[in-house]
DNA sequence: CCTTAAATCGGATTTGTTCTGATTTGATTT
DNA sequence: AAATCAAATCAGAACAAATCCGATTTAAGG
């Protein structure tokens, strides 16, 4: 997805163009990784030095509602990136546990994986799997 | 894994024996389903009305590394359930996300995926498959 | 028993996140 | 361009999950 993408959907969905928003969306559209709502914050932080943290998680939940963002849970906190799922087709990530950097997994184990025991109505599911990326494995950071 | 399994575990790892830790690991043992912490304090409740939190924290925290218990994070709290991938073969499940209960998948996404990106050193994966158990579904409870 | 390290207690603290009420701002209407 | 109004933002309070802390209790081995 791309920044105009984004703010696109905004607009088509009522909802107003903000300088905070616009930049916010930018944030995560500069790097394929995960990040917190704190790092989004810190990175905001040179633009709009007075950003309120509400504000970061409001318009963090906005996104994902809309698409816009998508959302992981890593070490107990939200995480964040720009929708890639949606641009093309459905995918999976090898995310790093120390940067959060991603890379895409072609397919999606529910088209091979044998059928779900069928006393259970399926709504979603979750593959990711975990590393550490090639930088942080050498720089030990 | 079994009650006896999991004290024995404690017993080989230098951990002393207590009522609260069997009954926490009984309380875990008594269903296919994963609890949070405060789950697993209300259950404990009657045995023993005192126990602090800290304990109940602290004891899931051991148990997990000993791997007698199984850690998940769903809606922003760590989920607890006992060890069953240890027994026999590695699997994965389908979680209720109403009651937490949980069935088994057969086999292992990582199995069959093609090769992980080779920036990457893999340490680990979740799959996950969601929905709602047949008993949620009907009792909309 | 005695001793000692481990376990527990109870409450304070931290962390990530959400809520609230007042204020500001973007988009629309006059 | 000024007025209007709902949406967005602010600042800090409130919240929930989890961890930390010093004081006390207890299990296990000598």
């Amino acid at each position: 997805m791309k920044v105009e993408e984004a703010l696109q959907i905004l607009k088509d969905n009522g909802f107003k163009y903000t300088g905070k928003r616009e930049e916010m969306i930018r944030i995560c559209a500069a790097e394929k990784r995960y990040l917190s709502a704190k790092d989004i914050m810190e990175r905001i932080k040179e633009l709009y030095p007075t950003l309120s943290f509400d504000t970061v998680y409001r318009n963090i939940s906005t996104f994902v509602e809309l698409g816009i963002l998508e959302e992981t849970e890593l070490d107990g906190e939200g995480k964040f990136r720009l929708a890639c799922s949606a641009d093309g087709h459905h995918h999976h990530h090898v995310i790093c546990m120390e940067c959060g950097k991603t890379s895409s997994l072609p397919g999606c184990p529910m088209n091979i994986m044998a059928a779900v025991p069928d006393d259970f109505e399926v709504t979603g599911h979750k593959f990711e799997v975990y590393g550490t990326c090639k930088d942080c494995v050498s720089h030990t950071n």
